[in-house]
RNA sequence: GGGCCGGUAGCUCAACGGUAGAGCAACGGACUUUUAAUCCGUUGGUUGUGGGUUCGAGCCCCACCCGGCCCA
């Protein structure tokens, strides 16, 4: 969709007003008005500030506008909410109120001063004796009834979409609560949040393809990060034992309703700790996180009622995935097998190249569909996991759980791989994979083996999608939701 | 990548292959307590883009662009 001509009919008609406004003498975009309450303070404080017969002085924009031959009322919206006022020519006088009639329009944003009073009809309003134009609007708004509907323009032109869709400042206002309830939740434990590089000459800590730029000092080709997690550990090597961060990670992969090429991380690493320590914590912080931004632990997604209150059962994977298909991988230890097994008990997934990433499928056809309560699900196959700590006296399977509800992924974590030789192997074991043809395979860094041979706590290590989290917690099917500038395709220009 | 659906006025939406319309917004007028104010009048269109079929295309056909839903 096209924005249309920039200088149409609509705008043509703004500016001449702005105009008008300019041929009186009056400043159109003054640098500053002077406030006393906004919105919500002078709803709050009322009865107060009525009796008292203060003045105040409150700033927004015009959403709603009604005139009547010699006064009008113009609602004002602020980042706290709207407020009626009133103007007439018994308290502006007629070259005022004449003036305001002729220049103001929907959109524009006001600064209007003096006494309060509730009209007839009950609502609390301000009796202007002063208005000042703050900035003239030279676009009209959406349409004031529907707002604005259209998905692409809604997401190409988000500043309409906040203007004419309280849901989505709603959203976007919800999301800024939640990161700093973790914030608040992990700096209360001893955490310390750190920065680590965008751009990084390695890229690695998750398995996907990477976005590709060069820099042109060095003449050589960087990434964008697609993991915060090898520069976390080398904080956690150098003796931060509680490290977190919050931050975006790129990567080259599809846009889906669940997936954007960038999206925020959070990552966390505690010395000393292990992924059931960390189960624990997760529990906590979501739950908790739930509690502070809704008030609420029990929550619904996609018409399911869902209860975060811990503690959170665990099942191990392979028990879940027996329970759900009838398939027990740990019975069949090649691919060959469990193909088999997987015919003999009919269920439909796509052909895998390893067992691993069999079990894996089976994981997310099977199981996460099908879970709604929050659940831990632990102990998966070495070969999804070439970061985690394998399990005492096992060969194939680490300590690693996610945390599922309602369908959705919400956490992913391990007992953190700390023996450098054994790191070694791993990503030699990559480089197969990658040999082969796996584009998602870690590629091997020297410099983070290097870290770890100077001896790295034992550790537990965190991840969580903060995208896909307020997807679950404020309910939201689509990851563009809850991001304020989705990536979309080329529009025209 | 595949299937289905969609793109018409600034916005929300109509229109059997036969004169492109309504509501909101805008413009002009009436109106001093409204709540999507009301009433009267007016303006506003390259129907996503490019081809084709037809006496005639918003509508049918082809290609492309952008989007939605489902699948991969």
């Amino acid at each position: 969709m096209t924005a249309g001509p920039p200088e149409d009919q609509l705008t043509l008609a703004r500016r001449a007003k702005l105009e008008r406004l300019r041929a009186a003498g009056v400043d159109s975009f003054p640098p500053r008005y002077a406030r006393t309450h906004d919105t919500a303070e002078v709803h709050q404080d009322f009865e107060r500030l009525q009796q008292a017969q203060e003045t105040v002085a409150v700033a927004g924009r015009v959403t709603r506008l009604r005139i009547f031959g010699k006064a009008a009322f113009a609602e004002l919206h602020d980042g706290a909410g709207h407020l009626q006022t009133y103007l007439s020519v018994d308290h502006l006088g007629a070259e005022a109120y004449e003036q305001f009639r002729e220049t103001v329009d929907l959109g524009d944003l006001l600064g209007a001063r003096g006494p309060l009073f509730v009209t007839r009809t009950g609502e609390q309003s301000v009796e202007v004796h002063e208005w000042t134009m703050l900035a003239k609007a030279l676009r009209p708004p959406p349409e004031k009834w529907h707002g604005l509907r259209d998905v692409e323009q809604r997401l190409r032109q988000r500043h309409l979409d906040l203007i004419s869709n309280p849901k989505s400042r709603d959203l976007l206002t919800k999301r800024a609560a939640i990161v700093r309830e973790i914030r608040r939740f992990l700096d209360a434990r001893g955490f310390i949040e750190a920065e680590t590089p965008v751009l990084q000459s390695l890229h690695g800590g998750a398995a996907a393809r990477p976005f590709v730029t060069h820099f042109n000092t060095l003449d050589r080709e960087v990434y964008l990060r697609i993991s915060l997690e090898l520069y976390l550990k080398r904080l956690l090597i150098g003796g931060l034992d509680k490290v977190y961060e919050i931050g975006r990670v790129f990567r080259n992969e599809g846009l889906s309703r669940k997936h954007s090429p960038e999206f925020t991380m959070l990552e966390s690493y505690e010395a000393y700790a292990d992924y059931q320590d960390v189960m624990g914590m997760v529990e906590r912080m979501i739950s908790g996180v739930a509690h502070g931004v809704l008030g609420t632990m029990q929550i619904t997604v996609q018409g399911k009622a869902v209860d975060l209150t811990p503690p959170w059962p665990r099942q191990t994977l392979r028990q879940a995935i027996l329970e759900r298909s009838g398939i027990d991988y740990s019975q069949h230890p090649t691919l060959e097998d469990l193909e088999g097994a997987v015919r003999t008990a009919g269920v439909r997934v796509e052909p895998q190249k390893t067992r691993a990433q069999l079990i894996d499928q089976l994981l997310s056809t099977c199981v996460e569909p099908a879970i709604v309560q929050p659940l831990f699900l632990t102990d998966y196959p070495l070969e999804l996991s070439p970061f985690a700590k394998l399990k005492p006296g096992s060969t194939d399977t680490v300590e690693r759980f996610e945390a599922f509800a309602a369908g959705i992924e919400l956490a992913n974590a391990f007992t953190e791989l700390n023996d450098p030789d054994e790191q070694h192997r791993r990503f030699l074991q990559q480089a197969r994979q990658a040999q082969a043809g796996d584009e998602e395979a870690q590629v091997m860094d020297i410099d983070f083996l290097e870290a770890m041979q100077q001896g790295m706590p034992p550790a537990g290590g965190l991840g969580i999608g903060i995208d896909r989290l307020t997807m679950f917690l404020l309910d939201v099917p689509t990851i563009r939701e809850v991001i304020a500038f989705p990536m979309l395709r080329a529009g025209e220009d």
